[in-house]
Order: C-alpha cells, then structure tokens, then sequence
DNA sequence: CATTGCTATATGTCCTCACATATACTTGTA
DNA sequence: TACAAGTATATGTGAGGACATATAGCAATG
C-alpha cells in the first residue's frame, strides 16, 4: 500500500507522532502527491506496528496530551528498501473532470466553456502552489532535496501540461461554435450546437 | 459519483447491457480515463435503477444468456445535465510513482536510474496508445466526436509532458552523481550516494 | 467567565473499488 | 468428446479512503 510506505519513509527520516506525519508531513511535504486524512494515518500506524514495522513509544508532556512517539524498525527500513526498489505498474488514469467533458455534449455552448475557465482556474492555482514551493522548499544538494524536487516539479510540469491542454481546448471549441454559427448566407453550415438548443427556425 | 454519470452519459447515447457498458465502453472508450470493473458496473446499475435513473428490460436471446439493457431514464437524463454543468473542485494528485521517488534516497544510483526508465516505458506505452486512438477515433466534427478527441488530447500531452520530467529527472541525476564522484584530487566533494553506501574509506 | 482554538489520539460508519468466484449456455477447437 | 473461450449476470469479501464525532486538557481571546 502506498500510504503504508510513505509513512515508514517520512519515518525513517524522523521518528514522529501521528500528528506530526498529519501536520507536517502529510499536509505539507506530501501534499502535492499524496493525501491522507488524520483518520486515516492513525489506523495505518497501528496496522504497521502490529506488523513491528514501526515501534512506539508515549512521550508525557506537561501541559499537552501526551504524544505517540513511532521510530522505524529494522524490519521497517528493509520493507521500506524492498518496496522502494520495486518496480510497481503503472496505475491507470483517472480524472472526473475528463468524465464531466466526455458528456458535457448537452450543455450549452457559455457552459462549457464556463466550464473549462473554472477547470483552468483550479489548475493555475495549482501551478503557482507548486512554483512556489520549488522556490523555496529546493535549496540544498543532497540527494533527499533533490528527489523532493523532482516531485514539485513534476507537479509543475504536469500542471503546465493541463493548463496547455485547456487552453487549446477552449480554442477548439471556440472555432467550433464559430463553424456552427449562420453564415453570411443565414445557412447552418454544422450542427455543432447541443441538441436542446433550437435547431432551425422554430419557436 | 463518476461512475455513475459515465453511465448515464453511456446510456445516454445508446441503451446498452451491463456486459456492454463494461467491454465496449470502460474497456474501449473511457479506458483512457476512467476504468471500472464489471462488478463494480453492475451493482451501480442496479443502483441507479432504484433511484429510478435508469430502468432495465430483459431481453430473450436464442442460443445466449438474456440481455439486461438499461435505458436512460428521463430523471437521469436530468441528473447527468445536472452533474456535468456542475463544477467540482479538483481533486488532490495522487500518484504512488512520486512516493516512490521521494522515499528513494537509500537505492543506489543504478537502481533509481533504472526505475525512471521503466516508468518512462510504461508512459511511452500509453503516449503511443493515446496517440493511435487519436488517429483512429477522432474523425468527425460533431460535438460528441470533438468532446471526445479532446479527452484523448489530455492523455497524450499530460503524458508526454510526464515523458519530458522523467527525461529531465534522468539528466538531473546523473549530472548529481556526476558531481558526486571524486575529482581528479579523489576528493568526494559532495555526499550524493546514499547512506548506505561506504562513506569515506572505511569497509 | 465563557468560548474558541490548538494539541493529540481514537472510533464509527459508509462509500468506492478491486479481486475472486459462481452460474449457465453456446461455439469453436483439439 | 472433452476443453477452452465467449456471452452474460450475480454475489462475497476485503482493502483503502473520506467524513464525522468523541475525548481531554491547556492557552488565548473577548
């Protein structure tokens, strides 16, 4: 499972409480490849030590609730190696918005388009997260700085690809609804127009 | 849910069987977006059926088991306009390759070079798929068949612009372990291999 | 003094999805 | 004639994930 392994890698860089991997790892480091609910996280750790891939031990604080310390096992860096060396098949994609645009033929001509502006908005702002994070997050040479920076800017690089893809989508779309319209001849050269739209000269 | 609105817009275009929806179309058509397996396909429909979306009649065939066709419903001919002029927020990325990446800092340098490669075939794999349907699929200009080109589109530039990172990453690598290794004086100017690797000249 | 917010862990429940298996009849092949 | 493969639907089960809620003490704010 992946979440498993991330959680022993975020681990054998630092031992942690569940809130931490939550708080800082999870929200933070991962969180442009990665989510997971706290829920989520807390139920992966005991899985994990009961298979003693993971101890823990309870730090007493004053003045906070106690925290539950996780360390890596030896057993849990060998898996964490094992996996990590592991060549995993590549998942198939899966995006909703693809779905949404696959059998958005009904929607009117505004809609659509309103409906891939949104989508570029949503992405856009991805980007600039991103960017900013590789701005800040990527300085350093060792190798961990450099594998964190290749995930950022596989993000980037993606995003940038999506939002290319919208553009030119928007652009298609344009010049489609622009054959669609009448001519000089008052003649509907193709029907581009969904079908709920009028489709001669009723009405 | 987006299984259950690609159903519907399946439906939409053309009644269909269970069996149908599941080898014509998630294994055809939405392959390249969406995948779901046949199980998960008929239980939905039978959800949808009892929220009335869909309805179903048998049909009697000689010499092969009975057909199930489901027909778009006019409740869910609403519903799916509903849901596709809707805007969703995006979903977080999720992609197990960049846990892999980011938690690879213990492999060795060939064996990290190495898993780039095999995921650079694996996505070269689906840019050539993606790239042939595009060929073959998208003649046409009906809004449907535009619709539908441009949801290959996504596939191929995501998918090249991820060839181009990996390619990218190789190159980052390499010039990192480049610089890792001993100058002309045998100094090791900077720690790039991993940890478990021999640190000075102990052994 | 009351409320909100932060630190911290834990549990209940539901949904989606994946994998396996069962059934049943037919056609094509060895 | 036996076996595999195709057509077609159905069920069992478990993993992974999302959302909500509970508990509980302390700090800060109004």
């Amino acid at each position: 499972m992946s979440l498993e392994h991330a959680i022993l890698g975020f681990l054998r860089e630092q031992a942690m409480s569940g809130y931490d991997l939550k708080t800082l790892c999870f929200d933070h480091d991962a969180a442009h490849f990665w989510t997971a609910d706290q829920a989520q996280i807390y139920r992966t750790l005991e899985r994990l030590e009961a298979r003693a891939l993971v101890s823990s031990k309870v730090r007493r604080q004053r003045s906070r609730p106690d925290r539950k310390v996780y360390t890596l096992t030896q057993p849990g860096a060998e898996e964490l190696d094992r996996w990590a060396s592991t060549i995993h098949p590549l998942p198939p994609l899966r995006d909703p918005f693809l779905i949404q645009l696959r059998f958005a033929g009904e929607l009117s001509d505004e809609l659509l388009l309103d409906l891939l502006r949104s989508h570029r908005v949503a992405l856009q702002d991805r980007l600039d997260t991103s960017r900013e994070r590789l701005g800040v997050e990527s300085r350093g040479q060792s190798r961990e700085v450099l594998l964190h920076r290749l995930t950022l800017e596989y993000t980037t690089t993606v995003t940038r690809a999506a939002i290319d893809w919208v553009d030119d989508s928007i652009s298609s779309i344009e010049t489609a609804i622009e054959q669609d319209r009448p001519t000089a001849a008052g003649v509907q050269r193709r029907l581009f127009s969904p079908r709920t739209q009028p489709k001669g000269s009723a009405s």
